[in-house]
DNA sequence: GTAATAGTGTCTCTGAGACAGTATCTC
DNA sequence: GAGATACTGTCTCAGAGACACTATTAC
């Protein structure tokens, strides 16, 4: 502890001497899935991979650089409202998505340009509003990266930490809550949502396509977090989009049991 | 969106004429379990309560009311840093001690001072580390409140926000990590466990104490969460310090097994 | 014996997972 | 019939929870 006796934490604000933040960016890790359809003799579900969105960066410092995208926030809007102003501005969406905080990183020297903290964020995407980003496009600024390829790029900052904690919290809450949903249409059906878990997940893996099928929907822990799609007159409804073979359609409740492990 | 193009975000810092903010405080949620021991004919479990430690202002801003610990983070040291100082000055505790970033708050105005986020951290700390810090002193600068009653006091900034999403934290954690041991000696009964989890989650229920014990020790899902304390030559070791009837001691392993809903 | 905790025994019913089988529909 | 998905049947063993019971030890 210092030797001085410190300049009192509840001093006023206006009579410290102090330095401040140089400024205060919110960086989002936009997370979306890309499905790409199989060549297949007859319908079948397509391809999926967890993608991130970068862009890149123009300025002289880490220029040429990837980045998460992200940008200044302003003194009179909240944290949440910067965030989704970025993400508007970086992607065109005008509508409402997951997104939520990750949390606040800063080191010193984090940011060359001197004391600038930044507020992480986490938005997870359905692909068909990302329709316009490119992930093949190299001339472009923006653009989606499989989830690998993305952790193993040099990125600006310390934004390769932010996008790894980014993907820890998704990972653990496509687990433990239903933000699958984010991924999934309003109405799924269950080999659609397995297969999203398992593309953000790949240590899910489930054996037995029926066993998940029954644990989901026969067992009363889990009781109501799904709920068949049913038509005006009672009857299930179902989807023949990726198979001949057509197969109920399910959407999410609200009900979210919380899992635990005692 | 506005109409004039924004100053680019992408502009170098030292060419923008922004605002940045008047300083980046960290707040802490300092949370303790408060053991009061019954006065029982024979041995007997103390009763529990979940406890916050508040500091009362004497700033002209919301002088006299209650707030949570904290101060402002300095530019040569990380958030985590800053927060540990914070925690150390505040306690005097010098040790480790469980310490996480909740989130960081803004709204306008949320600080008449002016733009001063806040990130905020919880803390999680054994009450013989804040033995010092008496719970019924009126008059001292710091106190430990029971948590219900700290969420009715009309606490300083938004303050109160910050303390019930930190509370949601903590309930949640408790029951998905092993965060438990933060309020626990190394080495607890189950009696212990059972009690720790059920102060801090009321809404954890356990109808039959045997039961709550197979469950932890014989369910393949569960194995080795806890293991059972030996002595050198392999015997299990006993407690006597709540009962008569000496109970097994247990610790925490390594492992932390990830809940899920699916 | 009493008080307080620590545990065991046993029974029932749910459920997880393995494996095999059938169904649907288009080409 | 081939191909891809969508189920259903059945068996086994683990496990959750209810309830009743015994054990330990200081007083």
């Amino acid at each position: 502890m210092s030797k001085r006796p410190l300049p009192a934490k509840r001093m006023s604000y206006r009579t410290r001497k102090h330095r401040s933040p140089d400024g205060l960016p919110t960086d989002i890790c936009i997370f979306t899935i890309n499905s790409q359809s199989r060549n297949t003799k007859t319908k079948s579900l397509p391809t999926k991979q967890l993608a991130v969105l970068l862009i890149k960066r123009k300025s002289t410092t880490f220029g040429e650089q990837w980045a998460l995208p992200g940008g200044f926030s302003k003194e009179n809007e909240t944290l949440d409202e910067g965030a989704y102003r970025e993400l508007k501005e970086e992607t065109n969406i005008d509508r409402d998505v997951h997104i939520e905080q990750l949390r606040t990183y800063y080191k010193p020297g984090r940011d060359p340009r001197g004391w600038i903290p930044s507020v992480a964020y986490v938005s997870l995407v359905h692909e068909d509003l990302l329709k316009h980003v490119r992930a093949d496009d190299d001339a472009s600024e923006a653009r989606l990266f499989p989830i690998d390829e993305a952790l193993h790029l040099n990125l600006a900052f310390d934004h390769c930490d932010i996008l790894t904690d980014a993907l820890a919290r998704v990972r653990e809450k496509m687990l433990q809550t239903n933000i699958a949903k984010a991924f999934l249409p309003d109405e799924f059906t269950l080999s659609e949502l397995l297969q999203v878990i398992e593309t953000v997940v790949p240590a899910f893996k489930v054996s037995d396509r029926g066993n998940f099928e029954r644990r989901l929907l026969s067992t009363t822990r889990r009781q109501g977090i799904l709920e068949p799609v049913l038509s005006g007159d009672g009857q299930p409804l179902y989807s023949t989009e990726y198979s001949n073979s057509p197969a109920k359609l399910y959407r999410f409740t609200d009900y979210t049991p919380t899992p635990m492990i005692y």
